[in-house]
DNA sequence: GCCGTTTTCGGCCCGACTGTTTTCAGTCG
């Protein structure tokens, strides 16, 4: 049972409780303690095994921390059963479709026994949901759309999908009129993995009708969903919904901070400045006058305070600006109250690139090719990692083709001298966890890249002697893709990743986040742990194609998820640094 | 259900838009 499960575990209650209409603030309660699961580098199971007190985990208090340790402990949580009893879990696939909350899947489970998406197409279609109180004509409409978008696809949208399909949208709004400027806020600017959708702002003086009209004007949009004089929502022919906002200049600042969130970190800092006498809303910061009642107060009532930027925002709750990766209530806001945030690794810190493939292996480029789009990018060092032998379909390097390839990197580095050309391979990590390609070219290798691409329905306990086994070659330096994650396409094989990183921290091998945007593997949470444990990351794009180099700012931007700071980085270090690294063991 | 520079009870972020409930609940972010 991982974090994961325990997270949706906890949701799936959460959800359930609000169906059933029980006290909001309990429901709140739950989801913040999903929120610290979800951000928890280390696993539950072994916090639970090892008998650790879970109430010391922000928003795990007693009763949270007993539903956790049942749930690892027996599979299930009674509490949940309970409430399963009266409302199906199926109801939460209902509140997944938008403009569903729980109040109405209520009335539809109440009224007409609807359980899940199937059932209700039965009844729209038979015209009894259009009958209950609450729905009419025009929500019935919304939500055969809803359902439609719903089965078109899963629900989120990788980063790079999501950078293609609003570039569109983002050039039509370049010619709104009255709109000096547009910013992409939300999930997309925290750089998540995946997006739900997308939330942009518009900055105007006075009426944002004009705005809005534009922006619901954009050809690429299926529909509308609303349009306001400050709000506007639209739904691309991807089923990508896009929303925008339109604020004043005395605003923006406090609306891009506002939706940029995540809700939990606008929770976090509106709470304090509760404390402070102080409100917080997208309209800038406020100082609630002596013995008012904020709930009488105009939206911009009191004195402002800030606005403008997001700088004089967080300056005005006596806080440091807060990077966005960062912004999920995972200890931000108490490190930028304390001064002591994290400077987060850069595109300009990275040195160079430690996995990609050439035309010897899947790559569609020469070596030479590689080398010189790398050093355009400003590296200093590269390293070919083609594939080896047992991705035959890949034409992976056997030991006599692999010696051929050093050849021609002996050139190449004759012609490209300005950049260092690292002799590698991406090693498969066989079945039995033993490596393929012999010890002595692994050892005329300058860095051992591993990886597994085969048998990855092993169950966790034989995936994770395997990766051991193969990680305890000492010839190795990188652990590649580590869970073979696939982002909306293929899920992350059984693997014990915290065995993993223990492993990894006392061998001194590396582990890699796949900056590839369908990758992104190491996740986050887990590239927070590895800088916990003293693990040395190292970003890599596995590029197939100079093109492919530039996916760098991906793994880069997920680094920044991790906390992590340029000193963790492998590969922000020099040439001569680097290679003082790879001579750390004696092989 | 959690939490504490209002500490063991009484709070808990804030605003916009839609549809239909003629004065506001539901949903969303």
């Amino acid at each position: 049972m991982e974090n994961l499960d325990v997270a949706r575990e906890l949701t799936l209650l959460a959800d359930l409780l609000e169906i059933q209409g029980a006290n909001p603030f309990r429901i709140r309660a739950y989801r913040n303690a999903v929120n610290t699961v979800e951000g928890l580098s280390r696993p539950l199971h072994a916090m639970v095994a090892a008998r650790e007190d879970l109430t010391e985990l922000p928003a795990i208090g007693e009763n949270v921390a007993a539903h956790i340790v049942e749930l690892i402990e027996t599979g299930s949580i009674g509490r949940l059963k309970e409430v399963e009893a009266e409302f199906p879990r199926s109801l939460v696939e209902l509140m997944a479709l938008p403009g569903l909350g729980p109040k109405k899947a209520r009335k539809l489970f109440g009224a007409l026994g609807i359980r899940t998406v199937d059932d209700l197409v039965a009844a729209l279609d038979v015209g009894t949901v259009e009958k209950l109180e609450g729905f009419g004509t025009k929500s019935v409409e919304k939500l055969r759309h809803a359902i439609g978008d719903h089965r078109k696809h899963t629900g989120r949208f990788r980063l790079d999908e999501v950078e293609q399909l609003i570039a569109g949208v983002l050039e039509h709004m370049r010619h709104a009129p009255g709109a000096k400027r547009v910013e992409v806020a939300g999930s997309f600017r925290r750089r998540r993995e995946t997006i739900g959708d997308v939330d942009l702002l518009a900055q105007c003086e006075g009426d944002g009708t004009p705005v809005v009209e534009h922006f619901v004007a954009f050809e690429g949009a299926a529909r509308a969903e609303a349009a306001g004089p400050t709000k506007g929502s639209i739904v691309l022919g991807s089923g990508l919904q896009v929303d925008l906002r339109v604020v004043p200049a005395r605003s923006f600042g406090a609306a891009l901070v506002y939706f940029t969130g995540s809700k939990d970190h606008n929770v976090a800092i509106r709470t304090r400045s509760v404390r402070e006498g102080l409100r917080v809303n997208e309209w800038g910061v406020f100082r609630v006058p002596e013995g008012a009642d904020p709930d009488e107060l105009e939206k911009e009532g009191g004195e402002r305070l800030a606005g403008k930027t997001e700088e004089s925002v967080y300056k005005a709750l006596g806080m440091a600006w807060v990077p966005p990766e960062l912004r999920e209530n995972r200890g931000e806001v108490e490190a930028s109250l304390a001064g002591k945030l994290p400077r987060l690794v850069e595109l300009d810190d990275m040195r160079g690139d430690l996995q990609m493939h050439s035309t010897w292996s899947d790559g569609k480029a020469s070596i030479e090719e590689m080398a010189r789009a790398c050093a355009d990018l400003g590296y200093e060092y590269f390293a070919i990692t083609d594939h080896s032998q047992a991705m035959a379909m890949l034409a992976g390097l056997d030991p006599k083709r692999a010696r051929e390839q050093w050849k021609e990197i002996d050139q190449v580095r004759e012609r490209v001298p300005e950049i260092e050309i690292l002799r590698s391979a991406e090693v498969d990590i066989l079945k039995d966890g033993t490596l393929d390609l012999p010890d002595d070219i692994l050892e005329e290798l300058d860095i051992v890249v591993i990886s597994v691409h085969s048998f990855m329905d092993q169950d966790r306990k034989t995936m994770t002697d395997r990766v051991l086994r193969a990680m305890n070659h000492p010839a190795v330096d990188i652990l590649a893709h580590p869970t073979g994650r696939q982002l909306n396409k293929r899920e992350p094989f059984a693997l014990d990743v915290e065995a993993v990183l223990e492993a990894a921290a006392e061998l001194s091998v590396a582990v890699e986040l796949n900056a590839n945007p369908r990758r992104l593997d190491l996740s986050d949470a887990h590239v927070h742990r590895a800088k916990e444990l003293g693990v040395p990351v190292v970003i890599s794009t596995d590029a197939h194609s100079p093109a492919g180099l530039s996916d760098m700012r991906f793994g880069v931007d997920q680094a920044g998820r991790a906390w992590l700071e340029p000193k963790d980085v492998l590969n922000t270090r020099s040439a001569k640094q680097f290679r003082k690294w790879l001579a750390r063991k004696p092989s």
